[in-house]
DNA sequence: GTCCAGGGTTCGT
DNA sequence: ACGAACCATGGA
């Protein structure tokens, strides 16, 4: 599938979003994600990175593979102690593994991915929200990555990026970001499946490199003039 | 040693 | 409605 959005449908910013977009991708290249072996994982690996480096994830999903905890009925029953003790390197392993359990409780109850994936967008959405742990981004991410649904995922860089750009305001609510990308990458279903997919990819993959924390231009980033969006910022 | 990471909830104002 | 405190490990 090709992930070049054709053309935006949304004026001046919705041009800059697929400039942004096609720097990005000339630099980086395709992504690939959600970086997981089956749809489960993706959805544990959603909770296990809030706010924690995907290196950590990593170190926690292969002790929970080893453990044979990486299926929602295992990861359900298990004492909540030695679910927390499994993900210690992701950090916050005491809510998170109440945040696991709750995610695997709702999951099953509701009858697993083969009845989720009959839902629709909105109720599926609602539906994520309502689970203890599972805020927007968290439940963006499952809805995008998992269920191959149209939703942008909004995370810290993706805000950081854009602000920075003069594109958003830096104290934007999730839902008008997420809105902002939404008005003005059109297309089809699909075809804004894969592109939300690539450009969130790229946008976390660029986040790593350049355009820090406490660096308030991006064009202080390491890469200098080999940054993407050198001429944009 | 300091900073930060692919957030979310809870509890004060 | 909004901000602050809290959760915690590991890599740069």
């Amino acid at each position: 599938m090709v992930v070049v959005p054709e053309a935006s449908a949304g004026g001046v910013d919705g041009d800059r979003l697929v400039s942004v977009f096609q720097r990005l991708l000339d630099r980086y290249g395709r992504q690939h994600w959600w970086p997981a072996d089956d749809i489960f994982e993706v959805m544990v690996g959603a909770i296990l990175t809030q706010n924690t480096a995907w290196t950590n994830v990593e170190q926690a999903l292969a002790r929970l593979r080893h453990r044979c905890l990486l299926t929602p009925q295992a990861m359900s029953s298990v004492p909540a102690a030695e679910l927390a003790n499994s993900i210690r390197p992701s950090g916050y392993y005491n809510v998170k593994a109440r945040r696991l359990q709750n995610y695997c409780r709702w999951y099953l109850a509701a009858g697993g991915y083969a009845a989720l994936e009959q839902w629709p967008d909105g109720r599926l959405r609602e539906a994520l929200l309502g689970v203890n742990g599972i805020g927007a981004e968290t439940a963006d991410a499952i809805l995008l990555y998992a269920f191959q649904r149209p939703v942008f995922v909004v995370d810290r860089y993706t805000c950081r990026l854009f602000s920075r750009l003069g594109m958003i305001a830096d104290d934007s609510r999730y839902e008008m970001v997420q809105a902002f990308f939404h008005d003005r990458l059109g297309g089809s279903r699909g075809r804004r499946t894969a592109l939300y997919n690539e450009y969130h990819a790229l946008i976390v993959m660029h986040g790593k490199h350049c355009c820090r924390a406490r660096q308030p231009r991006c064009r202080a980033c390491p890469l200098a003039e080999q940054c993407p969006l050198a001429g944009i910022v």
